[in-house]
DNA sequence: GCGGGGTGCCTAAACGTTTTGGCATCGGGC
DNA sequence: GCCCGATGCCAAAACGTTTAGGCACCCCGC
């Protein structure tokens, strides 16, 4: 009948935020009126539940999108006992500053994205060391991102019913929660195994040591590796809260010092790199560097550190679907939490450039 | 009446933020009935406003903070059409990746622990080309980190009625806006002044183009100071989206090479360093280097980098402040927003070092 | 003794959804 | 002709707050 195109507002119908219910009355109720039903029929029509004639739906959406009607939050929660907001954080050590920030501001955009297509919207919750903002903050569920080892964060999130999903695990509590990971075991190897290719005879690690599961799996794979290949193990760990230095240093003037290291942390490249010029060696001529993070660094210093690349973009979606997924059908208490894996790739650049006469067939 | 079971009842009102349907009656309902009050007195007593008694009010206070009791956000909000949602987002080039993310990270930070101090959640909207997030999240305002000049997105929060507060200025409405920003024409003038205190003669500036005020407030600092202490005009803007390494090496290139940079971003003291290494100048022997934004490169690169501590966190918390006081007392049509000026404090480190026998009384 | 203004509190009506529990109508099977 | 299930829709009751409006009481001045 009298379709006015109305402008859109952000949620409800024209909801100028001065305004208040000046003849429209409410959104849902407008979009019943103009489709001409009941604002129940309106409710079932949108939301896919109850019973609603296939040309009703039709009808309803229709007015719908018209109108750019968004339903209240406020109201949806308010009757379904639900917020909307997820959380999401990084367990850092508070001193210890934020590392690899790269890496954590993508995963952010992308559970961003993915959550806002199910009309949650996400929370960045600072770390602290007591995780008082998560008393305060009305969450439905939380995104933790590279969990420690028995992490109390879990623990207490927990404890509070709020449901979790960890990117990494918490590798003293095997699957209790679902997770989202890199495949580490086989994207360390492609690391490796690259170095391998490009000429390496020694090739050491340099891990963490936060009790974060990348640190361990890195290791663990490099061990592997080693083993399988009947190579040395050169592995040092950086000392947390330290700037890495030191453990580069190490690895870099022990005696039969290797010539090619896999750097689990985009910020130990960084530090191999200042080591290498310190002690007057070359890279990749004298020591090839594969860092295990890509970012600024690693694609913006001379030479250019090749890097994994590890989809923190589908990281973070699949960890806020996940979450949401977890949310959605609650209780499911017998059921074993879901785990994805998401590859990475590597991203070859100078600081593994093959050495001249290095070739293998 | 007052002999009802009061003492701390295991399911009582406890409303942990993620309790799902917990029982035991409502809560501000429970808060009233142990109060012996009704709903709206206990509500009045909880926000200060109506008439209640001071012994009342002290007794629903307990009760209430006994209970733990926190207001639901959606019922709040339904009723006072407000959902305690702020949104922060930073305005980069989607393509040019996001730069000097510390200094970013750390504002939302602060500003996600003032928000909770007075019931609010800190949404962090993720750069897109055309804003559409902001069309499907509900908030109450929004805090722009680094607007443009001219800037659509403010246009179009305006448009939509979003209150909003900016860190650092949209130069082209000069104070439209409530804004937080460095007091950078000072703060540029400190770097400025150091430089020459320890030594150098021919001091150069590295800034951007993106149309950002700092960039802007730099160069007007660095020209006045140049004519105030008569020294020679060095400057350079890095083109937007490349990596900055170009205008590092015009400078250092140019005939009459600066002794000195003031680079506005961090990532162009990483740049700078690289074309030093390139050129074989060393650091800060024969260039200096002020950053104007510390962060974790400036900190750890060898030599560290003389840096600005722009206090990102005060940034954030203040705009945080200002924006929640813009929509507690939404018009204010006539009155002329609201600004704050920011000090920053300049970290000496390696790269200015004051040269042997360049002391000056 | 009465009006009037303050005070302290309460009842009831919003707010915009979702959900519960229907009421009609229709079409078949008997 | 009757019963029964399926279908399409609706009215009303939640959800937990805030807020408008009002009632009773007290104290004071007249």
């Amino acid at each position: 009948m009298s379709d006015v195109t109305e402008p859109h507002g952000p949620h409800g119908v024209d909801r100028k935020p001065g305004r208040r219910g000046a003849g429209g009355g409410g959104g849902l109720r407008e979009v019943a009126r103009r489709a001409g039903v009941s604002v129940t029929t309106a409710s079932h029509a949108l939301n896919g539940v109850g019973r609603v004639g296939a040309d009703t739906r039709e009808r309803v959406l229709a007015v719908a999108r018209d109108l750019g009607y968004r339903a209240n939050p406020n109201a949806r929660g308010l009757r379904g006992a639900r917020t909307g907001l997820l959380g999401i954080t990084h367990r850092t050590s508070v001193e210890g500053g934020i590392t690899d920030i790269e890496y954590f501001v993508k995963i952010v955009n992308a559970a961003t994205w993915t959550a806002l297509d199910r009309d949650y919207s996400l929370v960045l919750v600072p770390p602290s060391l007591d995780g008082r903002p998560f008393e305060s903050l009305p969450l439905d569920g939380t995104i933790v991102i590279d969990p420690l080892t028995d992490d109390p964060l879990l623990t207490r999130l927990s404890a509070m019913g709020v449901p979790v999903v960890t990117t990494g695990r918490d590798l003293s509590r095997k699957d209790a929660f679902p997770w989202v990971d890199n495949e580490l075991s086989t994207c360390a190897q492609a690391a490796l195994d690259h170095l391998a290719a490009t000429g390496a005879q020694r090739v050491g690690l340099l891990t963490g040591s936060t009790g974060q599961s990348y640190d361990e799996d890195a290791a663990r794979a490099y061990r592997d590796w080693c083993a399988r290949t009947g190579r040395p193990v050169l592995l040092d760990r950086a000392e947390p809260g330290t700037d890495s230095t030191a453990a580069a240093r190490r690895l870099l003037t022990r005696p039969g010092r290797p010539d090619a290291l896999y750097v689990v942390m985009e910020k130990f490249g960084f530090a191999t790199l200042a080591v290498c010029r310190e002690l007057g060696l070359s890279v990749p001529e004298d020591v090839q560097i594969v860092v295990g993070a890509d970012g600024e660094f690693a694609r913006g210093s001379r030479p250019a550190l090749t890097a994994l690349d590890l989809a923190p973009e589908s990281i973070g979606r699949q960890a806020a679907e996940l979450l949401m997924n977890v949310i959605g059908n609650l209780p499911e208490p017998g059921a074993t939490p879901e785990h994805r894996l998401v590859p990475a790739k590597l991203l070859e650049r100078e600081s593994t450039r093959r050495r001249a006469g290095a070739e293998r067939s």
